[in-house]
DNA sequence: TTGTACGCGTTATCAG
DNA sequence: CTGATAACGCGTACAA
């Protein structure tokens, strides 16, 4: 067969079927399709025959027609509150990374802390009939509930360690996170302890954490302030807000756990702007392992999250799931981890 | 028609079917494709059994099917370096938000700054007949270009301005970008501008930012000296690095521009930890609009780049041309901005 | 090892 | 406005 086709230049007209391929290696498409999923069925010679006619004419497989064929599908569908939260980023790149190693793609959306979005979101990935879902949120609408046991779809929730999932989860404790810090900070020496988290009213993993720094408020014997717990929305003026309100007058908190968001980094710069030592005038804790808290003046305490990891387990357990390797429910609980850095 | 089943617990069992919907609204599969798709070429007493149908038995629509059908696709593929950095974030969520208000969805793929790992996706995507690509690196390996072409898929990058786009570039001047900056801090009085990059082996936009350097020393008529010009890796650490090396005996650089990622960040904290004032010992600026460099002590000089608005701009121009309401190749250039703040 | 017949669930086309 | 029929491009199931 004459091949001068390598540097061809076909024009983007007429699609490229498998039946093209098949003329062009003398064989039924049948045969393509095997050779090209299961080079293992086909004997030596044909799967020859059959890459060069690929690429000779420069064949894409139709995976939405292999999928719709097959009934399967090479989709996972994930939902996140924000895709601009860094956050969500490294478990992103986890599910990404796992899932294209075994020949998956991820679907991205993201639902803006909104359940009417998020159930929005799942009903348009099942139309994209997605092989899995992955959703950060463990609260959801009893329609979306629904959709998603009709579908039976498998899903991974990962945003914390939920009660009731609805299939699997993979996350680690929220509540355990900010209670071991509190006690941690308790251990420390420091008595008025603040706390300040992102709203409750629309966040499952705000309400867990003030539950673990309430629960280790009673352990470690002391009173609950309600004067030195804020509701805060994200970002770093909010710190910096924050901050200010626990920490000016003197004799009010002498350590903050800020458990969540960069709102830790807010409120240390501003400190330092009005002079406040830290941690001499106040302590500083924050929730969360970004990079940047190991490297500030002072380096700032912190928890280690298993971000990344909750990724590649995410996509994990699913593609277990999905490929038949497991059934049922299934929680894998991730350890965190306390820094202790200058600032407390 | 009875009709008991709102609440109906059906098993995730059979896969329900447009037909399904047909046989109970008593009409034709395409009447019930129509009530679905294009309401209007319907009459309303049919539309509204037709919507009764589909949510007594829960139907949910297959795209697949209906893509295959069609030879239309609702889904348009990005594929970013890394998806782990929060600066590709906020064109990710651009993306995605003009994507899904307009009915597409999503598929999001990190490529590592490898061009090898680019190809691959663009065939993972190609294959899924995505509708159109975003591409965020603007220099591809010849099989992926002409892969591309072939495909006749519309493609918008957005690393930098092109000299020669595959199709359509929405993007800013990464070299006009740092020549502004540069001139900037000559017209500030510097005289000794350190430069600091990513590495320009992988790395389109460090080699204009380098250009636009070195266009800006030579209109402010300053000399360039090598020994200020520095390639880092990406990360906090590099930036502490940089700024030792380039500032630490005195007479080296007297400003340094810190052309990448979150460099200046850790420039700034080695800064303090130092105890060397910025700017009084030497002048910081950066390239990003990390919210952060407006709140650290010093605020940092920095460019504000529209990331976001990138994302929403490169959306609306590929559906533009996926929905044939353009044609031709296209290049937006959006606009930078200088911020001047404390550290210069 | 290879091929044939049929179906996956939808939409385009054209007739009524 | 509605319906019958034929694709869309591939994989499953079985037969050769």
């Amino acid at each position: 067969m004459p091949d001068d086709a390598a540097g061809e230049s076909a024009a983007p007209g007429r699609t490229i079927r498998m039946r093209d391929v098949a003329r062009a290696a003398g064989v039924s498409t049948m045969t393509v399709s095997r050779a090209l999923s299961s080079p293992e069925k086909v004997s030596e010679e044909v799967r020859r025959r059959v890459e060069a006619a690929v690429s000779a004419i420069g064949y894409v497989p139709n995976r939405l027609a292999g999928n719709l064929s097959s009934s399967r599908s090479d989709v996972v569908g994930l939902i996140v509150p924000s895709l601009e939260n860094s956050l969500f980023s490294s478990t992103i790149q986890g599910i990404a990374t796992v899932l294209r190693r075994n020949g998956y793609q991820l679907m991205v959306a993201d639902c803006g802390y909104s359940q009417a979005d998020e159930e929005a979101l799942i009903a348009a990935f099942l139309e994209q009939r997605v092989a899995g879902l992955v959703l950060h949120n463990t609260s959801h609408s009893p329609r979306a509930r629904e959709m998603i046991r009709r579908a039976g779809v498998p899903v991974v929730e990962n945003g914390t360690l939920v009660d009731d999932p609805l299939d699997m989860v993979v996350s680690y404790s929220n509540e355990g996170a900010a209670r071991a810090m509190t006690l941690h900070l308790a251990r420390l020496g420091y008595r008025r302890l603040g706390f300040v988290c992102l709203p409750t009213a629309t966040n499952d993993r705000s309400v867990a954490r003030q539950r673990g720094y309430r629960a280790a408020l009673r352990e470690a014997g002391l009173p609950l302030d309600p004067a030195l717990m804020l509701e805060m929305p994200p970002g770093l003026g909010a710190g910096a807000e924050a901050v200010v309100r626990l920490a000016e007058e003197p004799g009010r908190a002498d350590a903050i756990f800020f458990a969540g968001d960069v709102m830790a980094i807010g409120a240390l710069f501003e400190c330092q702007r009005r002079g406040w030592a830290v941690p001499g005038r106040v302590g500083i804790a924050a929730f969360d392992d970004f990079e940047l808290l190991g490297h500030t003046v002072p380096t700032v305490t912190t928890l280690r999250l298993p971000r990344l990891e909750i990724g590649r387990r995410s996509a994990q357990v699913l593609l277990d799931r999905i490929q038949g390797r497991s059934t049922g429910k299934l929680v894998v609980d991730l350890k965190f981890e306390i820094i202790h850095r200058e600032s407390t």
